[in-house]
DNA sequence: GCAAAATTTACAAAACATTTACATGCCGGG
DNA sequence: CCCGGCATGTAAATGTTTTGTAAATTTTGC
């Protein structure tokens, strides 16, 4: 997975929050918490998480009215309920609340885990991610639909200006080089001597459209003498 | 309002089974049932289901298996999985064949529905039972009536238009491909080069009976090199 | 057998990809 | 420091593929 996804944890004991957060941190998810149900609902309406795990019991406001409050403003959030009451009364109103699924304590972390992952790809939230390529504040790219959010405004796409985006963005730790480009994008035979200069004028279309300013590129660079090098901000 | 969710029960034991299938039966379902593994697996991979409930302990074929042969047919088709095992082993395994929800014996009934019911909406298989498609103030579609209110004036449709609409409305957050149509629409096996056109001269025509403008559609946009896509007014 | 619907055919138009041609800038060696 | 060569940038011309659609033809449902 490329991407982080990110997950917020609403639970207000101390041992409990922090032995969470170590597990998802370890299973590669970016982590914020908080320890009642004000502050959580306040972050959780910031609308940055993916998934937020939320404990039923917590002081100020209670888990079902979190969750309640957080339905209202976005019905697409992925929600997981957390509590040590096993009886039915409870389910049925975690349910008809509208969490996604509910994890009765004691659980297991492994079946936790598991049950995240699965709320996520249900969602949609999973596949979502996998064709999103982000590259911070002023380029958000919707590879299925070949368009995104750019300092420019709305853009639009063509196929190939994708594949060459996805493959930059998944290799994005190192310059990729016309040649590499040709073969794994284009699917031409290993051919170690350029005759074409179709790349360097896509990269050029994409600048276009993705760079704030295209003469002096931010996130598509030159690595000279390498190839390109795609970056996200920060 | 919509037609009835269909929902496979497999489970061995006469009792539970009775029970379950008048309660959903009760609830507006339609129901049919499978007492061993063999016959649900048949049954199932019909594809007529909206909703399967596979109990785990089954003769013939057990209930992980048919789980696991039935997502390999149909990576779509919604399952909760019964159980008297309660166990974090099971719910692991279970989730990972990919059944969409869990239940453990001895369930209430309310419960259960109430997973049925989150699942299928979940899944977006509640809103695939839907019979209107709705895109705004110039186009809105009764698909039983095959029939609509569009800028042009009261419109009526073909049954193939509507099965095309119907698809697109499904999916309406990505482009679908002609292949793709050509596959879920028309039900032919998949064909990966296209020899026919027809796919654009039914969104040609559809174009003319929807847009406002067809020369420049707002709501049947093509994404080119990947396929159509609905879009509603926001 | 008829009318409506679906599909194929055929061509036009638009979008996209690539080549060409030249401009620009970077870098090392005199 | 300046020059030449090489890697890169890009506008415009050219070639290719995809899409739009009218009209002809076949299929389907009564």
């Amino acid at each position: 997975m490329h991407q982080k996804f990110s997950i917020l944890i609403i639970e207000d004991e101390a041992a409990i929050r922090a032995g969470l957060m170590d597990v998802f941190v370890f299973h590669g998810y970016e982590v914020d918490s908080a320890d009642n149900g004000t502050e959580g609902l306040e972050k959780a309406l910031s609308g940055k998480f993916n998934m937020i795990l939320l404990d039923i019991m917590l002081p100020g406001i209670d888990g079902y009215e979190v969750c309640n409050r957080i339905r209202q403003q976005d019905r697409d959030q992925a929600i997981i309920m957390l509590t040590a009451k096993t009886n039915d009364e409870d389910i049925i109103q975690g349910l008809s609340l509208g969490a996604d699924d509910y994890v009765a304590k004691p659980f297991s972390v492994a079946q936790l885990v598991l049950r995240v992952e699965a709320v996520l790809r249900r969602t949609g939230i999973a596949a979502v991610m996998e064709n999103t390529i982000n590259l911070g504040t002023n380029a958000i790219i919707d590879c299925l639909n070949l368009s995104g959010q750019c300092s420019g405004g709305e853009q639009t796409f063509t196929r190939r200006e994708i594949d060459i985006l996805q493959y930059l963005y998944r290799n994005s730790e190192r310059p990729v080089s016309r040649d590499e480009l040709l073969t794994r994008v284009w699917g031409y035979a290993r051919n170690l001597d350029i005759e074409t200069r179709t790349v360097d004028i896509h990269i050029a279309k994409l600048r276009r459209k993705i760079e704030p300013d295209p003469a002096s590129p931010t996130h598509l660079i030159t690595v000279r003498g390498a190839g390109y090098r795609l970056l996200a901000d920060h």
